[in-house]
DNA sequence: CGGAATGATCGAATGTGATTGAAAATGATT
DNA sequence: AATCATTTTCAATCACATTCGATCATTCCG
């Protein structure tokens, strides 16, 4: 066996378990203590893995809190207040006992703030957004059935046959990575997967984005313009933008994010 | 069993209650209470939890989470240890890579812990296990999908046609109400609904009760003795009782929540 | 043949469990 | 309320087991 195809195994046997022994990756490749660990050393020195007494683990041992139960760390705080204002025009829509869906996201996550004073039949497919709304509010929540991808946060079934197609609402809110002419458009395709699911099963299709989202292109295309009922967004779009979407019969809301702000439209 | 893994589990039993005992946490491990201790001490250095007398609490102090984050805070405490050597002789049944289904349930929560540092297939209509395992564990994790009823703390949907009849596992892990010669029994009727849709996802049906069980007895029958393949008890529980379960063909498993250890048959 | 990788061995270092006496909490009595 | 006895928990220590790192012999392969 040779030295790279050990830590194809040891890599791998690392990222199935928390912690793997010395002892297990020796079974595992038949080769001795020893030359194990020597493994172990050298993909530690590559920041491969992290050794441990007995064995080695992956690299970022899930923070107990971090990632997971802090969803979005990275993207929660960028442009946080036009995302407020945002979501706050985007629920002030809503009044109490309408049925709405909302699709993961860093944006639409932002809605569980002022929904927490509502009482609403929320549908979602996001994880963290029905832990939010469950815990810290009283609105009905129902869930979309699925595997759990930690990394999108979202909950997605292979199958076409759950309950989402039981569901209909008179709202569906979703963000997006970028918006343009063409439509929609998002990065992650399971992401895109988990929307077309959704879209459909609502009267309107509101969406949910920064005016920088306007400047931002994509390789996946979720849907044309046309499909769109609403854009709520804040206001630092541009005329030009506004009559895109005009031009696309597309209603458009700008929420105000409170204070005069700097404009920073990348070009 | 590793450091890492047995921090894993202190951290993951830390999170339900305010506070966990040194010997919650042995008979939750299996190691003694001195590596306990240092265990503790080790994530009181790393701030991972503060340490206080007789055992250990969270870092962040418990909020007003409360009741809605903890929805089994009063059934949580009651008879923990029988609870406990039974759900971890429940996760010992288990290899990784299994799928296994669990039921919603005070005493199927508590096997989130010894689940922590394993990697299984989970299937769940629980949204607290969904969520503890999500936030403490590298299981996958699947939902079914529903309404979240905040009461039972379960996900129930209407249809039949939802993902659950898209997962199949090995076993399928269940409590239950109460226990008698008529069969398995259980209070609540929206629990029954939610049941009867798992059984019969598995290859096995394993139930879980602690001893007191088998003298209550509930309204509504689940299912017969014949269906269960497994019983797993606390050392509460009497001979004739154990003769009834074996004159229907049933395996008992008797976990032993005091000194002596379980015997460990590998494969 | 020669260099590199591997396996084996052994002393050192570290983790673990049990024991014991100290410290702290509990509760019972005055 | 204060004191004392009992129980529980803690920290230190020692013996034992596991793991590590270094060294050296062996094997593999060009």
């Amino acid at each position: 066996m040779h030295e790279k195809e050990r830590h194809r195994i040891i890599l791998s046997a690392v990222q199935d378990r928390p912690v793997v022994t010395v002892v297990d990756l020796c079974s595992l490749t038949g080769v001795s203590e020893a030359t194990i660990r020597r493994d172990i050393s050298t993909l530690h020195m590559q920041q491969k893995l992290r050794r441990v007494r007995g064995g080695a683990e992956a690299m970022s041992p899930p923070q107990f809190v971090g990632l997971a139960g802090r969803p979005f760390a990275v993207n929660e705080t960028l442009r946080i207040s036009e995302k407020q204002a945002i979501t706050r025009a985007a629920v002030e829509m809503c009044k109490d006992g309408d049925s709405i869906i909302i699709n993961g996201g860093t944006t639409t996550f932002q809605m569980v703030h002022p929904l927490a004073s509502r009482r609403l039949q929320v549908f979602t497919n996001s994880f963290p957004i029905a832990e939010h709304l469950l815990n810290h509010s009283k609105n009905t929540v129902t869930l979309s059935g699925g595997t759990i991808y930690r990394e999108q946060n979202i909950i997605l079934s292979p199958f076409d046959n759950d309950v989402t197609r039981n569901f209909y609402a008179k709202r569906m809110f979703m963000g997006a990575q970028g918006m343009g002419p063409i439509g929609l458009m998002e990065a992650d395709p399971l992401l895109i997967q988990a929307e077309q699911k959704l879209i459909g099963q609502a009267d309107e299709l509101v969406v949910l984005v920064d005016s920088s989202k306007f400047s931002q292109r994509s390789s996946l295309v979720l849907c044309p313009l046309e499909r769109i009922s609403t854009v709520i967004t804040d206001d630092g779009i541009s005329d030009k933008t506004a009559a895109m979407l005009e031009a696309a019969d597309v209603k458009l809301v700008v929420a105000d994010s409170g204070g005069a702000r700097e404009e920073e439209v990348a070009s």
